[in-house]
DNA sequence: TGAGTTTTAGTCCATTTGTTCTAGAATGCA
DNA sequence: TGCATTCTAGAACAAATGGACTAAAACTCA
């Protein structure tokens, strides 16, 4: 029943989603939700928990097992088949909630931006490994890498709702790893 | 007054925006509104037009009379310091609306899309000047590199929002401007 | 069986939503 | 000056919102 409040969210947003949604998918009764949950912000707080448990952690944990060089492809390649089988183009919820929540909530931002380190530590990780045993490339420093990754990751989740075009996103995945092996040629990193 | 309007809607997005926070941000009486406008709907297309004309497609003139390299770093480093300098953390519209707009409103997505396409041809066609003039290395096609650097700049804006941290910030800038003079080593793109 | 706790469906409430309307003030142009 | 248009402030509207309440039904475990 979480489940379903979980794809309440996932498909319309913190905001979008009213409780008589929820009451109507969850087959919950209002009383009981809010003798369950308190609030519909509590109730959404432990509907991203759940997610983030059931797609981001756990594919951090299947990957982390990997070898360094096919952790990361797996989980951009997990990444883009679960962005290309999304005919709902719901996304990532996430990356919604990065951007859907209302400015002065910071108790949103924090769990979100918590997430997304909790992602770039398993990218520095695989990366640290891997440059350890040459399977990736060591011209750029690791922590570098791992934000880079970061970054064209949110970029796809972003992209992948707005231009659900394969071609696009099969390419920025492809490119990304591609950056696994890559040796910089002569300048340092310009100064901004 | 439609940038007034368009403040309201880039702080706090579309449906958490109200009718009658834009009357009284405009200082435009509701009725006029709905005269001049019509729609809040009609208003916020408005809005957003008029955010991409003063915000992307203004950037992008700019950068675009710019040396190859020149105007990619440019553009990077405007956003850049558009980030830094977000005390209210607003982000961009343009991407704040990608991942806002309710999914059935194609009419949203259609117009964030063909704006986001825009920026893939300016760095596709200064990519392409520059590996013409070898200020850019040649060894990724211009295509697949376009969209890389399309993919960084969502996910910096997306990152801007939710950890505006300045090192964060600027390493994702740096090595994606790093990625211009990239080679890669041996291995071919990996399937997916 | 029986008392005690949950769950149910549905109503009710105050507030807010997008939108329209009304009446009066300001403004345009001839 | 006079008339027509546009503006203003604000009330009014139906619908929807988050949330609390009630009374009946369903369970639990002695």
């Amino acid at each position: 029943m979480l489940d379903a409040a979980m794809q309440c969210f996932w498909r319309r947003g913190y905001e979008a989603t009213s409780v008589r949604d929820l009451i109507d998918k969850t087959r919950i009764t209002g009383a009981s939700l809010y003798n369950a949950f308190g609030d519909k912000r509590a109730l959404f707080i432990k509907s991203l928990d759940r997610y983030v448990e059931h797609s981001v952690a756990d594919r951090i944990r299947r990957c982390e097992a990997l070898p360094p060089r096919e952790a990361i492809e797996a989980f951009f390649s997990d990444v883009l088949k679960r962005s290309l089988e999304d005919p709902e183009r719901k996304g990532c919820m996430l990356v919604n909630t990065a951007l859907d929540a209302a400015p002065p909530d910071e108790a949103f931002r924090e769990n979100v931006a918590a997430v997304l380190m909790r992602i770039e530590m398993f990218f520095l990780g695989r990366i640290e490994s891997g440059q350890a045993d040459a399977t990736i490339a060591s011209l750029l420093p690791a922590e570098d890498m791992a934000r880079h990754l970061l970054s064209v990751l949110m970029g796809l989740r972003v992209l992948a709702r707005v231009r659900p075009e394969p071609a696009l996103l099969k390419g920025i995945v492809a490119s990304a790893l591609g950056m696994l092996d890559c040796a910089r040629k002569e300048k340092a990193l310009p100064a901004i």
